[in-house]
DNA sequence: ATAGCCTCCGTACCATAGTACGGAGTCAAC
DNA sequence: GTTGACTCCGTACTATGGTACGGAGGCTAT
């Protein structure tokens, strides 16, 4: 597949394919220089959608592209202990950003709860993450 | 108090405040113009600090400092239609959010069980977030 | 064989949320 | 009554994660 494909199979633009490939996240194949029979663009495969696909998920995990291409290269060199200690370092960080929105989730529900039409006056939104 | 002693309390620096009055998201209460007994510093209360405080929990719960403008401005006129409106859409963002970070913190803790030694020989990273 | 897309590449530009800098004025304490 | 810290202000710079642009070349369907 060209690229648009890859980008549309990875859930985001060609410009941003192209962005990972210039911070080294993802591969940029050689483009085939003879008159082969794919022609002379760059073809990707679906490692390449695996990877684009675990750019996107590792995001949202929290991770920063940076933190990213640690992972990726970890996944080559298989350095087991440097991937756990990354692994365990975002999970402690997950649980307490989870905790974080849990808290928040709950002041913003109040405050939503609060605020409908004939409860009290006021709708105190400066107050609503207040302990 | 002063500006430095408003940034602390709020537990941000001092330039961070200034940042948040441009934006509208702080008041610069006005300079005292005559020889008064507080001098010509512009002079902060606990108000100043309830809202610098809002401001940061807020962007804890993910609202962007623009959202934030928006709810600080609703808290003084009331409006509390607009107000429980965005409360619940952000409620709802954050739920989303919430399952999203605890599916990956679960793939993080799986791969790191994974990766520990004497496991499995690989330690497959690129597809730690795949179903 | 030509129109109408797509790719490639470099460079520029964007939004968000700050952070830094430098000079002029202010303030408190010694 | 001066020193040293703090304030004020405008402007510039940073990091992160993209997004856009324009021209040259490549590909394909008619």
């Amino acid at each position: 597949m060209t690229i648009a494909k890859l980008a549309s199979e990875g859930g985001v633009g060609v410009e941003t394919v192209r962005y990972y490939q210039r911070r080294g996240l993802m591969p940029e194949p050689a483009r085939p220089s003879g008159a082969s029979a794919s022609g002379r663009v760059r073809r990707y495969g679906s490692d390449d959608v695996r990877r684009l696909r675990f750019i996107k998920a590792a995001q949202g995990a929290g991770f920063t592209l940076e933190e990213i291409g640690q992972l990726l290269s970890l996944d080559a060199t298989e350095d087991r202990a440097r991937a756990r200690e990354l692994a365990r370092a975002r999970v402690g960080a997950l649980d307490e950003k989870i905790r974080e929105l849990q808290a928040a989730r709950d002041a913003l529900s109040r405050l939503a709860q609060v605020c409908e039409q004939g409860a009290t006056r006021l709708c105190p939104i400066l107050t609503a993450f207040e302990p």
